[in-house]
Parts: structure tokens; C-alpha cells; sequence
DNA sequence: AATGAAACCTGACAGC
DNA sequence: TGCTGTCAGGTTTCAT
């Protein structure tokens, strides 16, 4: 369901709320469609790890893990009367460093301490992907929350709460892996990728535009809605063959992917049907589609009706006069 | 090799 | 009220 701004929008929402917990157990659902690892390496993975951080990379959802060292294991039958410290935290003690004396020095270092900079020097033990497909929706609530039909995954967390993997349609997946493996979808993330890189993604296939910007392969992130948004900025068709834009108008719709993607983000997404963040807040920018779900409406700019075609099993939607 | 269509599922909604 | 048909923001697989 979500394309990048609403992933992203789930990630930062769930980054503010779960980093730093750790995962006590896992309860899985019955149906294994969702499953990419076995449910045994999955359940293994995450059971006794600390999220470290939670960040989007292309319409995935990505935890990083790390090893919790297990404070009190009963151990075939017998049980350590002896509750081991939790293992201090893998961060570096501000007063440890030796130039951490006056308030100033102090402030940078202890703003070191932040996930993005931890996973920087030190990879995670695992990762988690979870990847939300068409109806996915990733909760944090308390235990007593009804559980919702189609709930595939309930991480119970130390902090008490439980992050719950729900999914109707099933087109979502989940898998982990292990460091150093690392996972990689592959494509470039469109927020990221230079004007020259990003034009030659384009150049010399034959499909269709669009159906090039839905390719995650080479570019990660965009889905149905942005791409129609950010043709429609640049003034392209569809239906035109890649191969047959000119260079200035694929830097143009470098422009408008990353015009489009980053006023989505800054707005929380598009809430269509029932898509909701990380805190079941409903994103705005549904309001600022220009051609998307306006079959029919008159074009903002010049009036002329937009239209809706089928290209690759995809609703497409376009003003002929404006895209050519 | 690359492109398009079909398939994977359930739920919501419109029309009868 | 209830049936049928259509559509859905994604990805993979299978024919051309």
C-alpha cells in the first residue's frame, strides 16, 4: 500500500517509538505467506535483540538489531539464582572521553550518541525488512489492544508494549538477515541519486517511463501514485518510451520525483483508504495530487479533463494537453 | 534481454 | 439486506 513518503513517515514514527527497546519474544500467525525467512529464523533472530535504529530504504522498513546478551536463561532446568547485570550499553561513556570536562565539549558527544552515528561505527548484529506490501501496517500498542484479523507477527518489547505486524492481503513480507550479509534491495533511493545518475537510469529503454520509475531496480521507492504526481510536474506522458526523452526533461523529472517525494514527506503522505503512520495519524497529501484518483477532473493548470489509462496493469492518470 | 499481462489475496464500495 | 462486479498505493512469475 504505502510508497516511500508513507514508509518513511512509518519509519521516523516508529523510530521515535521503539529504538532502543528490546524484543522479548515473538508470536507468530499460522499463515506463512508473509514470511520470507522460515519462521524459526525469524523468531530466533529477533527474540533478545535491541533495536538500534529504524530507517527506511526504499519502501522497505529496515530494524537494525543488536545482541542482547540474555540476563537470566534457565538453563536446562536449572535457574541462575544470580540475575546478571544487563550488559552496560555499547556506548561509550561521555566521562570516559578525555575531553569531556566543560558543558560545551560535553553537548557534541553526548549528540554522538545517536543511533544513525552508533550504527555508523558498528554494524548491527541483524536486520529485520519488513516490507508492507498494498495493506500492511506496522503498531505499537499495549498488550491489552485487541488483536486485529489478519495480525501475522506480535513483538513483545521490554518496554511493555507490542509492536504488531498486520496485513489482510498478505502482499507484505517479512525476512531477517544477518550481519554481515547485510540486505539490499538494490535500485538507488531517489533522494539521493545525482541528476547524471539518475538520467542514465533512463536512457536507451524502450518501456514506457512509467513503467521504468516503478522499477525498483532502478529507482527504489517510487510507486504508483508519485510517479503519476511527478510526470505530471514535468510535463511527460506516461506512455512515452524512455529512450525517447531528451536529457533536459529527464533532469526535470529528476527535480520533480524529489519535489514530489520530499512536500510528500513533509505533509506525512497520502491517507488513501486506510493508510495510517506509526501513530494512526492520517497523512495529507492526498490533498495536493494534481492528476492522481482526478480521472475525469478538470486539469489545475489548463482545464482539460485528465485522463486514466491502464499501462502495465496500472492505473495511470495524466492531463493530455499538459503531458506530452 | 526486455516487456506486458497475470497472479498473488482480502476488503471496500457501487450498483442492482 | 445481499448479491455481483470492480478496484486497490506492490511485487513476482510466466509467457511472448
Amino acid at each position: 500500500m504505502p510508497e516511500l513518503p508513507e514508509v518513511e513517515t512509518i519509519a521516523r514514527g516508529l523510530a521515535t517509538r521503539v529504538s532502543g527497546d528490546v524484543i522479548e519474544s515473538i508470536w507468530l500467525g499460522s499463515k506463512p505467506e508473509p514470511l520470507k525467512s522460515s519462521a524459526l529464523e525469524i523468531a530466533a533472530t529477533l527474540e533478545h535483540s535491541r533495536i538500534a535504529a529504524v530507517r527506511r530504504v526504499g519502501k522497505h522498513i529496515v530494524f537494525d538489531l543488536d545482541r542482547v546478551e540474555r540476563a537470566s536463561v534457565p538453563a536446562k532446568g536449572r535457574r541462575s539464582k544470580t540475575r546478571r547485570k544487563e550488559p552496560a550499553a555499547r556506548l561509550p561513556r561521555p566521562s570516559s572521553t578525555p575531553h569531556a570536562v566543560g558543558e560545551k565539549s560535553v553537548r557534541p558527544i553526548q549528540a554522538n550518541l545517536t543511533q544513525a552515528n552508533l550504527t555508523q561505527t558498528k554494524p548491527p548484529d541483524a536486520q529485520w525488512i519488513v516490507h508492507l506490501g498494498m495493506t500492511g501496517r506496522l503498531v505499537v500498542c499495549e498488550p491489552a489492544a485487541e488483536i486485529a484479523k489478519h495480525t501475522h507477527l506480535i513483538a513483545k518489547l521490554a518496554s511493555g508494549r507490542e509492536l504488531r505486524f498486520i496485513d489482510p492481503r498478505m502482499f507484505g513480507k517479512l525476512s531477517v538477515h544477518l550481519h554481515p550479509v547485510g540486505f539490499d534491495p538494490g535500485g538507488v533511493e531517489p533522494l539521493e541519486v545525482s541528476e547524471q545518475r539518475f538520467i542514465a537510469l533512463f536512457r536507451g529503454r524502450k518501456t514506457p517511463i512509467k513503467s521504468a520509475l516503478l522499477n525498483q531496480k532502478l529507482l527504489r521507492g517510487v510507486g504508483n501514485i508519485y510517479a503519476d504526481e511527478s510526470l505530471f510536474r514535468s510535463g511527460i506522458r506516461p506512455r512515452r518510451r524512455a529512450a525517447a526523452i531528451t536529457r533536459q526533461q529527464l533532469g526535470t523529472l529528476h527535480r520533480a520525483v524529489r519535489e514530489v517525494l520530499r512536500e510528500a514527506i513533509a505533509l506525512g503522505g497520502s491517507s488513501i483508504s486506510d493508510y495510517v503512520d506509526a501513530d494512526g495519524e492520517e497523512g495529507f497529501f492526498q490533498f495536493q495530487h494534481r492528476v492522481y484518483g482526478r480521472e475525469g477532473e478538470p486539469c489545475l493548470v489548463c482545464g482539460t479533463a485528465i485522463r486514466r489509462v491502464v499501462l502495465a496493469g496500472r492505473s495511470s492518470h495524466y492531463c493530455a494537453n499538459c503531458q506530452k
